[in-house]
DNA sequence: ACTGCCAAGATTGCATACGATTTGCACATC
DNA sequence: GATGTGCAAATCGTATGCAATCTTGGCAGT
């Protein structure tokens, strides 16, 4: 486990610093530092935090409230590996979710948003015409933060906050199951959503935002490792 | 603070106790035994229990996560006290998501548990006959547990746990500003709903259940207690 | 009599300590 | 050589202690 992030998360917080090791582990684990699977023992997420146990668990207990992490009683907390069928739930709900935030949005979205959101895309496409994995990493990030904006503007804390796990575990399912470019297919979209919610139509910028989703969950290869770990070490052995 | 479960979560749990102690917390407050705005100390939750502080606190954290209660920091946890506003944006989330629940439950629905539907409703029935807080304190209870089921046979465990909470707040919510006796209307709902569930018609289901949430949001009284906890004392005093 | 300050009490935030459970390894046995 | 058993290391679950912070009551000064 090596997490740069841990003095920056460490020193800008005077108040509750199990916060700002749920944000570091939260954005390791979305960026796909933290490996599915990967161990999250109390101790050693304590002394990378340089805190004690007791905050690490609490912030590895926000995690797995969140679904990012699995914790087993008496063994620890292990970042989570969402099985296909968690996947196809994921985006299940967001297919749900989503064209009703736009329908919010839509209603509420300003000139100066906009003006965020092409800032927004401007980075994601930067991003795009880099390679590499941590380039790709990078893209994920942004493309989910699109997402994201979307849910503030949209003025409904609850459902920004179910947006919130729902991205983040998307960016894990991304991750995982991914196949490679068709995110730059996303961002073409992810523009003509924000055109659609500038012009005011809000049942196109929805229909978009569905195919959008779509074509995310289109791009997953979610067939193999439909076994548990079990069948998989059976099958692999 | 008198929670009359205490033994009863206690004891049947090998396991983690925080999760019965979270349990029993969440009944207290949606069948409004815990009224908002009660202090939730942890040593007062953690000697009721039996436990320490440190499982109470993880309790309170996690009910905390779940919006029903609100902490703050050096000061304590809260039943929370819902504002109008939030009243409104659970509702609102309630219209978007449980369509989608209907939809996917009509697919899923079998034979069994249309009959386990039909005990429910009846159950149902029996608090409404009743009178009195605690009557009306169940069937609210009851009228949640009907969502939560719709939640459960729709087979996706995400949007179940969404449900899980808009519920609870929900009933917070009733508790805090429903008026009288709206309620009977709502159970006459839940049964057409279930009908049209069993003729296999989702379209009719879903609309059946928006009329029917619109129905409890018409039910509230959401303009009062607009100002926060002070001004309600003052001009009550 | 009212306002501002200070100290005592209470409560949370966090760290540490101890007991319970699991895992892995070594050793004995077949 | 393979297998089963037991011990030891590691890790989690929980309790408790101490420091920091907030609240509250009283006291002095104006």
């Amino acid at each position: 486990m090596n997490i740069s992030e841990k003095i920056t998360a460490g020193e800008t917080t005077p108040e509750d610093r199990s916060l700002a090791i749920r944000e570091a582990l939260r954005n390791a684990i979305i960026d796909r530092r933290l490996a599915p699977g990967t161990k999250l023992s109390e101790n050693e997420v304590g002394a990378l935090f340089d805190v004690s146990r007791t905050v690490a668990r609490a912030a590895l207990q926000m995690l797995t409230f969140e679904g990012l992490v699995k914790t087993e009683r008496n063994r620890g907390a292990f970042v989570s590996n969402p099985t296909p069928e968690e996947a196809r739930q994921i985006f299940a709900s967001r297919r749900l979710i989503e064209p009703g935030i736009i329908a919010a949005a839509v209603e509420r979205i300003t000139d100066a948003d906009i003006e965020e959101f092409r800032r927004q895309l401007q980075e994601e496409e930067s991003y795009m015409n880099e390679r590499g994995p941590a380039a790709r990493r990078a893209e994920i990030k942004a493309s989910g933060d699109f997402h994201l904006m979307l849910a503030s503007v949209a003025g409904n804390v609850i459902l920004q906050r179910f947006m919130d796990e729902l991205v983040a575990r998307s960016s894990l399912v991304i991750a995982l199951y991914g196949r490679t470019g068709v995110s730059s297919c996303g961002h073409s979209e992810h523009f003509a959503i924000l055109d659609a919610l500038q012009a005011g139509d809000g049942e196109r910028a929805a229909a978009l935002m569905l195919h959008h989703i779509d074509h995310i969950e289109a791009d997953l290869d979610l067939q193999i490792k439909q076994g548990l770990g079990l069948k998989d070490a059976l099958t692999l052995a």
